[in-house]
DNA sequence: CCGGCCGTGCAACTGAATTGCATACCCTCA
DNA sequence: TGAGGGTATGCAATTCAGTTGCACGGCCGG
C-alpha cells in the first residue's frame, strides 16, 4: 500500500522529466495518502512519525516544487496556514472548490468543477477559489 | 467628506449601542473611504499619515471588534495576510464574493451575491467564499 | 581530478498576529 | 467627591508560519 503509494509518486514525478529524490517521493506519497489537505506542520509530524524526518526548509521547498510541477496545490485557510493536497488531474482549469470545517479545521478538496467566473466589471478572471466553510461529515456526525 | 465618512461611522457604531470611541470611528471611517479592502498595515501607515498613529494592537482589536459587530469583514488573502473591508449590507446570508488582483495585491469586495452553494456531500455549508483572481481594472489598463 | 549544479540541512531572520500587564478613561453608586 | 468596576488603550515581549543565507554533500560532464 504505501510501497504503491510510493511507486506512484516516483512515477508521477519522472513523468515529468525531474529528478525523484527521497524527500520528493516522501512528500508527493504522503499528499496521495491524505484524504484532506495537510499543512506544512502536520506534514512534518507525519514524517517523524514515520522515521523520515524531513528538514523544516526542505519540506517547504519540496512542496513549493510540487506547485510549480503541477503535482499539488495550496490553499490558504481562514487561520492563514497553507495547506496542501495533489492536484486530482483538475490542474490547468479555472480551479476548484474546497471545504474547510471550522469545526476540526480540516480542509478537502471537493469533485465539484469550481463554479462558472461570474464575472466582475473590468477586471479579468483568470482563476477561481471557491471554499466553502461548515461541518464537515465526521463533526456532523459526532455532534 | 472625511467628516461625513466619520459621521457615518459614528451613526453605525451607535446604531448598535455600543461605544464610539475615536480609534473605532477612525479605523471605520477609513474602510468606508477605502474601496478595496485594506490590510492592518496600510491602516497603520494611513492612519500615521493622517496625523492620528494608532498603536498596533489597537488596531487588530478594533478590527476585530468591528468584525465581530458585523461592521465589517475579513479576508485572508493568499499573501496570508489578513484584510478589511466594511460589510455593504452583505452580512448575514452566505457570503459574498472577492477578487484579488494578483499584480498589484489589491482585494476587491464583488457586489456578486456569492455562487449557490454547490452541495458537498455529507457536509452541512454555512459560509461560501469565493475568490477570483486575476487583474484588476487599473492593472489591465496600465499593462 | 576539477568545477559547476542541485538538493539538503542548519541557523538566523522576517513579518503578521497574539498575549500579558499596566495605565487611562468613563460611568455608577455611595 | 471619591471609591470601585468595566472597558479601551498602549507598550513590551512572544508566538508562529514562512523565508533567506550559507555551508555541506552527492552527482555528472569535462
Amino acid at each position: 500500500m504505501v510501497s504503491s503509494l510510493s511507486d506512484n509518486a516516483t512515477r508521477l514525478i519522472e513523468a515529468r522529466a525531474a529528478v525523484a529524490t527521497a524527500a520528493r517521493v516522501q512528500v508527493l506519497g504522503m499528499l496521495l495518502a491524505a484524504q484532506s489537505a495537510q499543512s506544512h506542520h502536520a506534514l512534518m509530524a507525519q514524517a517523524t512519525a514515520a522515521g523520515r524526518p524531513l528538514d523544516k526548509v526542505t519540506l517547504y521547498r519540496v512542496l513549493d516544487w510540487l506547485v510549480e510541477q503541477g503535482l499539488a496545490h495550496s490553499v490558504t485557510g481562514q487561520d492563514r496556514v497553507r495547506r496542501f493536497s495533489v492536484s486530482h488531474g483538475h490542474a490547468g482549469h479555472g480551479g476548484h472548490a474546497h471545504f474547510e470545517c471550522d469545526e476540526c479545521g480540516r480542509l478537502f478538496c471537493l469533485p465539484e468543477p469550481a463554479a462558472p467566473p461570474a464575472t466582475p466589471s473590468g477586471f479579468e478572471t483568470r482563476r477561481v477559489d471557491l471554499t466553502l466553510h461548515g461541518r464537515c461529515a465526521d463533526c456532523t456526525h459526532t455532534s
